[in-house]
DNA sequence: CGCCTGACATACAGTTTGTATGCAAATGCA
DNA sequence: TGCATTTGCATACAAACTGTATGTCAGGCG
């Protein structure tokens, strides 16, 4: 173990760094706004100086990103773990959508996540890093229902695209305390209904939560 | 006709003035987003100075909530233009949906009511106004299908939301370059699927744009 | 072992937001 | 109709923040 103020390399130190101001910034991101964070804010908690932040990224807009690259890799995780291939394509789908509205109810995500973000980084930036991430669950368990024929084909980008945001606003809305029943129910109807052939009566679905 | 600078009554002012100072902000905010738009800037092009828009307008969100109030309303009223109450349920919501994607292709709209609104604004603000404009529109549409047979029930609040939510990003994706034809059909064959009994065929809907 | 690059800290300049102050015109009132 | 008050707005000011330029010290390397 060697001590922790002395000898360090280079590439130590700056992971390190770059570390701590993520972190830093992550947690001031989600417990107040992207405008309503300061960057002398971020580097006392980081416990270096602003010029450790300008030196390590571009602007403040760039150590955001970061942070919205990070959480979106987290928020897919979850999804992935929650969805294995074992399940079938509707199964996965569902496990997959309540794990998705799960990890949206992490403290300040959605906000991070779906409305700071796109407005922050724009759409285009944003889609890029959906595409990566959470929108890529959704979208191969969508194709995997459209093969098994489960699903009424239609251009997958563009179902992928309006289902989720489907989804993040069903985040938001339960977020803001509505009912999460009537979201998840509707989220579920809107994937079912596109089936071919409603596999169940539909009308009373298991409440399978 | 009396002469422009002289004699002017204080609501004649206050309400010139008012209208100034929001034309101009709507110009910045759409052109550029909320965040790169200064109130020196704004005042410039409304031929006042900042001490009239604080005088009007507690601070910079505030201007903003009116320039977003009145973009909401305007595309509103254009949806309600489109579908009058003669049509049918479905045939409402179609022509409602179309024009609502066509309002949304004004030059900026998109950024300032779907990623600088809610951020700036917060999504409960935003839903408060939505719910007073656009989605009025589309909740009624949706009742009325329901009524009509014509739709699967489902709650109504959190049904609104989320296709309102899908509309949103349909007219994101449209201004992104995306084919525009996909989306529609995406958005279509959503609202269509919930019927309990598909009025046509389905498959080959004619392309009624 | 000397040189150069990388990782910072410090100092600075330019803007921006919101507020406080002041003044002139409009309005209300006796 | 004269006066007091309020309203509408301009100017001046204080605080904060972002990004940059400069300087310094340790690490990497020939």
């Amino acid at each position: 173990m060697q001590q922790d103020s002395g000898r360090r390399s280079n590439r130590d130190r700056t992971e390190a760094t770059r570390t701590d101001l993520i972190r830093a910034a992550r947690k001031l991101f989600t417990e107040k706004s992207y405008a309503e964070t300061g960057t002398p804010e971020i580097v006392v908690i980081a416990g270096v100086t602003r010029g450790a932040l300008y030196h390590h990224f571009a602007d403040k807009q760039a150590l955001f990103a970061a942070v919205v690259e990070q959480e979106a890799a987290t928020v897919a995780a979850e999804i992935d773990r929650a969805s294995p291939p074992t399940l079938s394509a509707r199964d996965a789908l569902i496990a997959g959508s309540d794990a998705y509205l799960a990890a949206m109810r992490a403290p300040g995500r959605t906000r991070l996540l779906l409305l700071d973000g796109p407005a922050v980084l724009g759409r285009a930036t944003m889609d890029e890093i959906d595409n990566r991430h959470s929108n890529r669950s959704l979208r191969e368990g969508l194709v995997a229902a459209m093969r098994a024929q489960a699903m009424k084909r239609l251009p997958i980008e563009a179902l992928t695209a309006l289902l989720a945001a489907a989804f993040d606003r069903a985040a938001l809305g339960i977020e803001a305390g509505a009912p999460a029943e009537e979201y998840r129910a509707v989220l579920l109807a809107l994937m079912d209904c596109l089936s071919p052939a409603p596999p169940p009566p539909s009308t009373r679905r298991a409440p399978s939560r």
